[in-house]
DNA sequence: GCAAATTAATGATTTATTCAAG
DNA sequence: CTTGAATAAATCATTAATTTGC
């Protein structure tokens, strides 16, 4: 039984770490900085906003067919109908807002977060293009390389970005480990 | 000259699209389904939380230092010192938690955002990675792969994420081509 | 038939590359 | 040239299919 605690245990041995200031640029020195309090972000402080227990059987009941302690997101097939449609559509890597939107759309299907939606995109993508390039190797007809792909590679532009939602723990309800300070990664022995 | 209009022309060949219902499984069948109004998402609907106009100067006034119109986050000397003793620290990958954490204490010293700390410690790391391959590569001397490292490449597990807070477009002003039928995400005119 | 054991799919993360602002 | 920002590729980790032994 591994004991693999905490991979990230950052800053543990740091303990109280002054900055050694150094002559910073006079521009913004609105801030004192001095010491800075590393301490303030390091302390794991118990999570405020989940409390250990408090989750085991929330019936948020939206779509049965999810469980509560959320292990990840399983689409229904109306979710992945609709998402296969835009796709074929033609959208590829949707801005923030439609992610949003597609979300919220989604959400009438099934329980579903914006990550997954850009996930998805990600995923599908990626694997049609492995897909297609296994095909062009192997068979060799069809589109070799057709113009279009309205993926657009390179043009780069809209910027996207999300907002940490996070989601600690609570996954395997067993092995109370004592003192588990983050057993992170319970995972399966046996690999895959 | 690439007519490239809207790369995400989604679905709008269906006009009403019935999804073609197949036999779902029987547990999540709570809601109908049949025909999804697709015309929701595509609706650009002039977003209702963010009139087109009304943010061209709004002196959001944090830190001076830092240009309104936004283009990229220059951080000042204290974020880098901070960032980087974090790092030296042992961070690699943080939390989207600690992240926000970080991201506000940063904040006193000048403007910046939670992605602009996420992409921070993925670029150091990855430059400082480059680095040292370098060294190793040139001088053979240093820690030849030393064991510890902190960084941990596998042991994925703590989830992270973040909600999308986009930003568009307004790169180049110029090229304005006609029928741009709807410019999705009318967002931020300012860009970032 | 059915549940454990395998395997196939695919959701979620991390790493490598690339683009472009300054 | 440096480095913030963004995307694509590679990987890990779960869950559903599918197979296998009883």
């Amino acid at each position: 039984m591994k004991v693999h605690q905490l991979a990230r245990g950052f800053w543990e041995h740091e303990p109280s770490l002054s900055l050694s200031c150094k002559p910073f640029r006079p521009t913004s020195a609105a801030h004192t900085l001095s010491s800075f309090d590393l301490n303030t972000f390091i302390r794991p402080k118990t999570t405020p906003t989940n409390p250990p227990s408090s989750d085991h059987n929330n019936p948020h009941s939206h779509q049965v067919d999810m469980q509560a302690g959320g292990t990840r997101w399983n689409p229904t097939q109306e979710q992945i109908g609709i998402l296969e449609m835009m796709y074929r559509g033609g959208v590829r890597t949707p801005t923030a807002q439609q992610i949003e939107q597609i979300t919220e759309q989604l959400g009438k299907y099934g329980k579903i977060e914006g990550k997954n939606v850009f996930y998805w995109f990600q995923n599908h993508k990626a694997r049609e293009r492995q897909k297609q390039k296994r095909n062009t190797l192997g068979g060799r007809s069809h589109c070799p390389r057709n113009s279009r792909d309205d993926d657009n590679p390179y043009k780069r532009k809209c910027r996207r970005w999300s907002f940490v939602c996070m989601e600690e723990e609570s996954r395997s309800p067993f092995k109370e480990e004592e003192t588990r300070t983050l057993e992170l990664f319970p995972l399966h022995p046996e690999g895959r």
